[in-house]
DNA sequence: CGGAATCCTCAGCGATACTG
DNA sequence: CAGTATCGCTGAGGATTCCG
């Protein structure tokens, strides 16, 4: 890509449209319900472990580990261990995680703005 | 929920926080891949199904038909079929899926933005 | 060309149990 | 309390085929 003899009418530059498959696998490794989610939750405010868990309910505890390494490994969030006993570990966001939640922010207000618009469109169906 | 006698630290309005169940379930639905690409490429322009395929590229005959139908019942695409042979068939974007295409393109610019930072993230692992 | 239905497979995910 | 590992299953999703 970077070349485009073919086409003609998309837009000058289109994202995605123009995407290495690098950003296309980042993209669809951000894009899930819980990654998403996660982000959000963490973003209020620095959160433990189980804190998550209850917060975001619905979640196994298995999923909610693996995202949670699927984000740090891509440096969205920042894992902290207290070396006590009970373990403490904590989930913050990084500077890119922020920035990322501004996004999910925006789509969490959609939600709620087309929420009644949504309920409409599947009445009639 | 509504009610919160529990939490204290939270911020005053927590978005999807206090998410009714309806809030969450359309979550989950629009928030995955296939989805939030399809938004991306049809916002760009009133897109056929075999453009919208190759353009996504990747996306099986049945994701993608799968999908379409699933934005279709929430009313963020339209489909409009012209009784031609052979048949053709449009999407085009809804105000309320343009309003959550200028979110998508914000995830994008995230992307885009972040790339280095996120493979330098990856590196140190 | 776009859509529906069928079959079949693999991995996503939940449940459970064990460690530090 | 947090994390890892294992097992087992359901179902997401790919390939194929037929229809309008």
């Amino acid at each position: 890509m970077g070349t485009r003899q073919e086409i003609s009418e998309l837009p000058p530059d289109a994202d995605l449209a123009r995407a290495d498959s690098l950003a296309r696998e980042i993209f669809a490794e951000i894009a899930n319900k819980w990654a998403l989610l996660i982000i959000e939750f963490v973003g209020q405010r620095t959160m433990r472990f189980g804190e998550l868990r209850d917060a975001i309910g619905g979640i196994s505890h298995k999923m909610l580990t693996q995202n949670l390494r699927m984000l740090e490994h891509n440096g969205l969030i920042t894992r902290t261990v207290h070396a006590t006993v009970p373990p403490r570990v904590e989930y913050t966001l990084t500077e890119a995680g922020q920035a990322l939640r501004t996004v999910v922010d925006g789509m969490c207000d959609w939600t709620q703005r087309f929420l009644p618009h949504i309920e409409a469109a599947r009445r009639d169906g």
